[in-house]
DNA sequence: CGAGAGTTTGAAGGCAGTCAAAACTAGTGG
DNA sequence: CCACTAGTTTTGACTGCCTTCAAACTCTCG
């Protein structure tokens, strides 16, 4: 199942047919849950490849729902799109991290899912991956877990847009990336968003020029180095006190 | 397994007995998905009676998680803490409901359950759940699509908070309980809320008092009629016309 | 290089928050 | 049954944070 690759592949140094087993990425995409010789089982499902470039969409809003799908590398924004048919960015998924679990609940997806880079995905058709739940208990109680963790992590969004300040969001959003590139061994202070100021804003809630507000006092305050999408984090505290949040 | 009904049992004219199969709220709760041979399996796991007193909790955060709730009659808000100790209240669950589950990523609740009145509720063991849903396909799925819905639902609030005024807020949550309540047979233009003003208030990212003048200039306009808590929608396109988002 | 998109900065205005106090409700005990 | 108190809700006046509007600037990539 690994005959769809596209030719034209980005110029992305992983081997894009490396299996899960030997994914650098593993630990956090399939944490604990799934033991070596059932991972060739799971292999067998997931499609690899699919190299999407900067705004490409994975899926539409209003697609039937068929997979599932986790970031091998590059980023991708999740947005819904509201009655007045303005968009409501919903999430950013980095490598590791799943998407797509929106769709589950009407067999449709509920949001778009939009490349904001080059970006490699692997494909977890959903109805295979549940049959192989079954005969994996492991696996079935890893996905309850993703889905888990995604609702507690739209809550913390909830609790950011209900309750914290413009400075707050923004900071709050710049230490989760933080903690989120730590965690794939990348540095902590020093990165590169793949978004706009206008994705940030609209995740955020906030306008494009408050964005750019708050990034340019923090740089003032000497907590941040801006340099167009280049951010590097000078002063951790800082940043953390300016945040005022919890930061999964 | 029904021996911890508590005796004192609130002023209800349910039969706390009554198996899933007779519950007139199943088709809420367990949409199509489990056969009748089956329900007698899923009855055995569940423990039903418990009810809650006004001010009472079903679990508090932090508390180890073992089972999701349904709702049987009455109202529970589930609410986060922050860092500074503030609550921010992440939902409200009508009978045919189901919450608990931001507790199953870590094993651990992240929310608090809070009786907002004389409550009843279904327990249902999640580890037994588990394994059942093994031997029941379709019971796996059902709890895929609860836990997508509660996402759904989610990033609905998100969009509401990131994009809607105040009364545009206010309406919308009108709105959702009218519908919640249409679901259940019950009036969607005439009902009681549980909750109070500094509830909704926290839950819609507003402070009391806008709460409160958004329904006075509501009832002004000849949209509602508010007695306290009971509110009548007196012209439901008005409503939908302020709310300006979808609700579900 | 040039056009269009994205970003930054400034000035002004509005919506919701804050502070304050009155009106009302509910729960308690004498 | 009523008096009393604590809590909730409502209303008003003022403040402030973020938005809106506008314009200059910068980067990207055909």
């Amino acid at each position: 199942m690994t005959s769809n690759i596209i030719s034209k592949s980005p110029r992305c140094h992983h081997n894009p047919q490396v299996s899960c087993g030997d994914c650098r990425l593993n630990s956090i995409c399939l944490p604990i849950s799934v033991h070596v010789d059932e991972l060739d089982k799971l292999d067998e499902i997931i499609q690899r490849g699919r190299p999407l470039h900067k705004g490409d969409y994975l899926y539409h809003a209003n697609d039937p729902f068929t997979s599932v799908y986790a970031v091998r590398s590059g980023t991708i924004k999740s947005i819904r799109i509201t009655n007045d048919g303005e968009e409501q960015v919903t999430g950013f998924h980095l490598p590791g991290e799943i998407l797509g679990m929106d769709g589950i609940a009407q067999n449709v997806h509920t949001n778009s899912a939009i490349a904001l880079e080059t970006t490699a995905v692997c494909e977890i058709p959903f109805a295979r991956m549940e049959e192989l739940s079954i005969k994996i208990p492991s696996l079935q109680r890893h996905f309850f877990q993703l889905m888990s963790q995604e609702i507690t992590a739209d809550q913390q969004l909830i609790t950011l847009l209900s309750k914290n300040s413009a400075e707050e969001r923004v900071a709050s959003m710049l230490l989760s990336i933080s903690t989120r590139n730590h965690r794939r061994h990348l540095s902590a202070t020093l990165f590169r968003l793949a978004m706009s100021r206008a994705d940030m804003g609209n995740y955020l809630g906030l306008t494009v020029e408050t964005v750019s507000r708050v990034l340019s006092r923090f740089q003032k305050q000497g907590v941040l180095s801006v340099d167009k999408k280049e951010i590097e984090i000078l002063d951790m505290d800082g940043l953390r006190k300016a945040a005022r949040a919890d930061v999964c």
